[in-house]
DNA sequence: ACATTAAGTGATT
DNA sequence: AATCACTTAATGT
C-alpha cells in the first residue's frame, strides 16, 4: 500500500506522511453516480483519489449547475481543504462519475500534517493554485464566448478526459454543464454537424474536426 | 407492441 | 438564448 501512495502521490515524500495515511486513513470505494458530498454538509474527511473521476460542481435551487472542476487520481479537493480550515460546511456538491477508490483523510489530521509535513503543505498549496487558475477560466468563458464556442471547448476537453473518440452523453447532460437548456444544445450540434465538426448519432457524439 | 427516453422543431418572449 | 409545446426517432422490456 505505501508503494501505491508513493506511486499515485509521488508529492508526499515524508515517509511518516506515507506511513501515517496507511495506519490513520481509510481506503474507500464508490460507484460511478454516487454523491460523496452535499452543498452544506460538514466536512469530516477529505479524499485523495486514487483512481477514477469525481465531478466537483455548485448547484442552484432549480437544479442548474455549475461546474467547478474534476478530480483524477493523485488529486484532492480543493473546497475541503477550505473547508477544514476554516470549519465551514461544503460549499460545493461532488459525485463521482466513474467507479471511484479514494484515500479517505479525517480532518482531525489535517492541522498536524500541515505543519509537520513539509510535502502535505505543498501539496496543498499546488492544488490551490492548480484550481484558482482553472476556475479563473469559466468567468472568462461567460464573459468572453458564445454559447456555441463554449460548446465546442466542452467536446474537446471532454474527448480530452475521457480519453475517447466518441462521447456517449445526452444532451441535455451538456446542457446542464454549462447552464443552457437542452434545446440550444441540439440546436448548435446540428449546427456544428453541418460544418462537419462533429457525428451524431443518439447518445453519441463524435468530435471529427475541432 | 408498448413504454420510456433522447433528440428535433416551431413559436413566443 | 430560454422556455414551451409538440413531434419524431431510438431503445429497452
Amino acid at each position: 500500500m505505501s508503494n501505491d501512495i508513493a506511486e499515485i502521490f509521488p508529492a508526499f515524500t515524508d515517509e511518516e506522511l506515507r506511513q501515517q495515511i496507511t495506519d490513520e486513513c481509510t481506503i474507500r470505494r464508490t460507484s460511478a453516480g454516487t454523491t460523496l458530498m452535499e452543498m452544506g454538509q460538514y466536512v469530516k474527511s477529505i479524499p485523495l483519489i486514487t483512481e477514477g473521476r469525481v465531478k466537483v460542481f455548485r448547484e442552484d435551487d432549480d437544479g442548474h449547475e455549475l461546474f467547478l472542476y474534476y478530480l483524477e487520481p493523485g488529486e484532492g479537493c480543493a473546497m475541503s481543504f477550505a473547508c477544514t480550515l476554516h470549519n465551514q460546511t461544503s460549499q460545493v456538491k461532488a459525485v463521482a462519475m466513474e467507479d471511484t477508490e479514494f484515500i479517505s483523510v479525517p480532518v482531525g489530521l489535517i492541522p498536524d500534517w500541515m505543519s509537520k509535513y513539509k510535502s502535505w503543505y505543498r501539496f496543498v498549496i499546488e492544488t490551490y493554485q492548480a484550481r484558482f487558475e482553472e476556475l479563473l477560466s469559466t468567468p472568462d468563458s461567460i464573459a468572453f464566448q458564445r454559447m456555441d464556442e463554449r460548446l465546442i471547448s466542452y467536446l474537446k476537453k471532454s474527448s480530452e478526459v475521457l480519453e475517447t473518440r466518441v462521447l456517449k452523453l445526452p444532451h441535455q447532460e451538456i446542457a446542464y454543464e454549462l447552464n443552457t437548456s437542452r434545446e440550444v444544445i441540439s440546436r448548435l450540434l446540428k449546427k456544428i454537424e453541418k460544418d462537419g465538426f462533429v457525428s451524431l448519432g443518439r447518445n453519441r457524439i463524435e468530435p471529427v474536426d475541432l
